[in-house]
DNA sequence: CGCTTACTTCAGAATTTTGTGAAGTTAAGG
DNA sequence: CCTTAACTTCACAAAATTCTGAAGTAAGCG
């Protein structure tokens, strides 16, 4: 192992909160944030709730709780060990940015709502046509979010290889 | 007015609650979340701050703040009505998504802390190759929401005229 | 000028959210 | 089987947030 690579743990926790506070700001819980960046922060990309317990310095039952958050939004995955009771969390690397740009469940019910909306405020009324350029404006974004992701894997492979 | 125009005080308000119900869910302050539905489905776009008051009774004091709010986010434009105090805020209509898909002061934000993370952590350790990659995703993104906001505006005149 | 209307600010009450300890559940290991 | 380790759930205390009434500021109007 090289000097450069020799983990400082002052300066991954000093990396953990700060980027976890970024994403408090953006609108995500704080435990589960910083979980998070604590998983994308670790070498191995994964680290057992203990871990995560002791570098937070949170209680298991805080860990629990946002390592669910995480699990349901797919931001990381839980792997068990064979043979043993230990759970470990990991951060997909190149899938967890999917997961936040790819908010399909969200606009889904957002385009539910307005759609609604033009129907019971009148598709022939000013309120109702703005609400059906909004819900076109969002089915156009569904569309196109796919098609840039597929861009970003070529793009990606071209960065850094296969 | 045609029947079919003629607004039902309880269908707007069910619609501005339920889509404001929305909003909160994906990260949105419950006020703003709601002053915002309100405007965007009134028939001209604009609301006064008493008719806001009024439609979803809260205070002068909530209404002041909910607009601040979305003024500073750009989801709403506040305009004097010459020779009077009375302020009207208005929906752009074609340009508040543009604001909730443009967050550029954010990403720029992450941008900067994973940076801050390459180099506080080692550009030659797995964890900083990781979040290496993630930030080029991010920048990626940067330039590809723009382009994508081009072809909206190409697809909106095609769907809507001009 | 002063009155009045419209918005803003602020302190605090009320509500909501968050994180903990403790008890509960499950499954590995003896 | 029984013990124990690992995670989960739950009730509640603490902390943070939200909204209000009241006081403050500014601008039109007489």
């Amino acid at each position: 192992m090289t000097d450069a690579a020799r983990r400082d743990p002052e300066a991954v926790s000093n990396f953990v909160e700060s980027f976890a506070a970024q994403l408090v700001e953006a609108g995500m819980q704080r435990m589960p944030a910083r979980v998070f960046a604590a998983l994308l922060s670790s070498d191995a990309g994964t680290m057992t709730a203990a871990e995560l317990g002791e570098q937070l310095r949170i209680s298991p039952a805080a860990v629990s709780g946002a390592v669910r958050y995480l699990a349901q939004t797919h931001m990381v995955s839980r792997e068990r060990e064979p043979g043993s009771r230990r759970e470990r969390y990991r951060v997909h690397g190149d899938q967890w940015y999917e997961a936040l740009t790819n908010r399909e469940a969200l606009i889904k019910r957002w385009e539910g709502a307005l759609r609604e909306g033009v129907s019971s405020l009148g598709a022939d009324t000013p309120a109702g046509r703005r609400m059906a350029e909004t819900l076109a404006f969002f089915e156009f974004v569904e569309g196109e979010v796919a098609a840039m992701m597929e861009r970003w894997r070529v793009h990606r492979e071209k960065l850094f290889g296969t």
